[in-house]
DNA sequence: GATGAATGAGCATTCATTCAT
DNA sequence: AATGAATGAATGCTCATTCAT
């Protein structure tokens, strides 16, 4: 079967998921679990409605199939990272505390949630490229809201005059990078509390003065 | 099937890879096209066999079974991504060269076998940390040359004094994250032509001096 | 599921059929034409439901199950084409112009409903000989009707002095032949313009004189 | 599933019925037995396989899917009858007696095979006009064969000077008729013991002389 | 050694039917 | 009475793996 064409409603997901029901909400959560230990082909349909303690008809009528069912989960996720992100974010006063919040945020969020970057590999692995994984749409609000940050942080004279899209596009990659190489490297570890020697890396370099 | 505890000999896989036969390559190299390209689990072993024109029934005496074959692959791809790096850095005559060389055949390495990088998503999807991802692998000896080279660029005050390790860590966060972002993102650019930017904010940070 | 063992009431339907109310009518005509295009086991009962603009459970509480609502329109097909055939006969003043009258009619009816074709084909393979085929259930009065214009037209010298059955017979299995061959051939023609034609060959035979 | 669509191979089937395995043959013998008996819709390819004593994957790799089995066990079954029909006509030595001979063994296969006519019934069920009916096909060399029997009936004055097709049609259309009514009524009777009654009604038709 | 026919466990998906609202 | 959400039995089909030749 041709994976990665289906037509599973709204990319961005934000309508949906504002909408989601309380079941289907537990499907997804259920779903996510299962996903991102067993994996996407190893796990039965079934099992997730089991999970639920629902019949699996019942989680077809809701996702429509498989696939859109994994793709609403990852959404699912996404929506919990940016939210739990912009949420941290937002207590803020100043440009820097911002960014820095906002990285402990998310580093924070995966500690507790290891499931979902299994998901997010997950998603990359089914996908293979056919569609834009869902974490990394930054088509969204909340990615003109960091570019913002950014550019403040850049007229204040702390980070470095470069092209915000740079800025933004180092972090992702240092970030991300950290969670995955901590994933792929076996025994993943809390990376919270690794926040201020990530964050000197990333903001000072390896380079000495 | 209970998928990642099977034993597929030697896990840093450097000696089978030696003493691989040519047919066995041809193999390795198929399935790697065909693993990166189609996916794991949509991968049928015939289309392995047919690819090398061989029988299937030779693809298993040789490789015992799916997975064996895949984890062989992924070895084969670590070995050439780590004998091309070497290569490329021994030509260096100090360490600053070194590293920089490395990181150059690094990037040069994965534009030019995009396959490999779904390769290695694929196996960590596979996995899901039952077994370490082969290329995060760092008991070889490689890994000894490299802290090696970090050491001398701390002792003649090039990078900052830290840990190696941790040094180490944080260029893999970096060429990795980078690595992923750029393949999760959608359509994947070359990195090799990145190079100077790449360093240079591995090397400076974000910060302004 | 057992199929053709249920009961769905009155085998000749003439009790049903003439209490039918408006809606049950309505869903019936939707039941013929979706049954009769798509075939029976690729409808959807919800289909039937959504053509006439109503429930899945009002479909059900109206016919009971699926077999029963399939059996009730093909009674209905049947109620429609005698009805036609009858008050096409019943306008002739003499036996030979009712015979005349009433074959037209009938291939009139099939041309303007090959819907009915479909469904008459459709009951034989859903029954498989487990139950008389609804059209084929000459138990009703209409029957008796017709042996006895064929009993007139043997005594005034028209047909052959042979038994009424047989006549009756042969006439079924020719108009019968006829209609199926034409819809078993593939691209169906318009019979009743042949009619001149087909009533020649029955009432001649292929012999010379 | 859209069905009536697939590509299944040569469409008058002489070539492969020719090179038909004795396994492959038995696995359409059995195919016919059931999808007669229990109707394509009910008949599970399992029940088939064991049927055979052979695992349902074989079945799979002989046929491809469940409706190609189908069309195949129709083709083999169209062959059956055409090889008897022409068998028993080719001892005839004169055009009155080929005809003669040609329809005692058809109606002679249909009540020796009675699976056979549910499985014809079962086909025109299954593909509703998207594919001509395996035994309707006519593009056969065995048409034009009866086609040149007609013609010299015809010239030696034995049957009426009509156009041969319309000949071959009514022939077609009251034998069929007859093994079709004799299915849908209920109860089958064996039709070859009332071959003079069929072929005299046939021949001199309804009329009183 | 090489092959590929045979196997059957495994799973996604459908849809008739029920029944609480 | 009308509805349609929930259910789960039923089944087509795939493909890793085996093993006789």
């Amino acid at each position: 079967m041709a994976v990665g064409s289906l037509d599973c409603g709204d990319p961005l997901g934000e309508r949906e998921t504002a909408k989601l029901s309380v079941r289907d909400r537990e499907i997804l959560l259920a779903a996510t679990r299962l996903f991102a230990r067993v994996g996407y082909a190893q796990t039965d349909v079934q099992a997730i409605a089991d999970a639920v303690g629902i019949g699996k008809g019942t989680v077809y009528r809701a996702f429509g199939n498989k696939e859109c069912l994994f793709i609403a989960a990852a959404r699912l996720a996404r929506t919990r990272v940016l939210d739990e992100v912009d949420a941290a974010a937002a207590q803020a006063t100043e440009p820097l505390d911002h960014w820095r919040r906002g990285i402990r945020a998310f580093l924070h969020f995966f500690d507790e949630n290891p499931d979902v970057v299994e998901l997010l590999i997950e998603e990359r692995a089914l996908s293979r490229g056919q569609r834009v994984a869902t974490f990394f749409d930054n088509r969204g609000k909340g990615s003109e809201r960091w570019r913002h940050v950014f550019r403040q942080l850049i007229e204040s004279g702390v980070i470095r005059n470069l092209p915000v899209e740079q800025v933004e596009q180092a972090i992702s990659r240092y970030l991300f990078g950290t969670l995955f190489v901590n994933y792929f490297v076996g025994r993943p570890e809390p990376l919270a509390p690794q926040f201020e020697n990530l964050f000197d890396i990333l903001f000072t370099g390896l380079a000495k003065k």
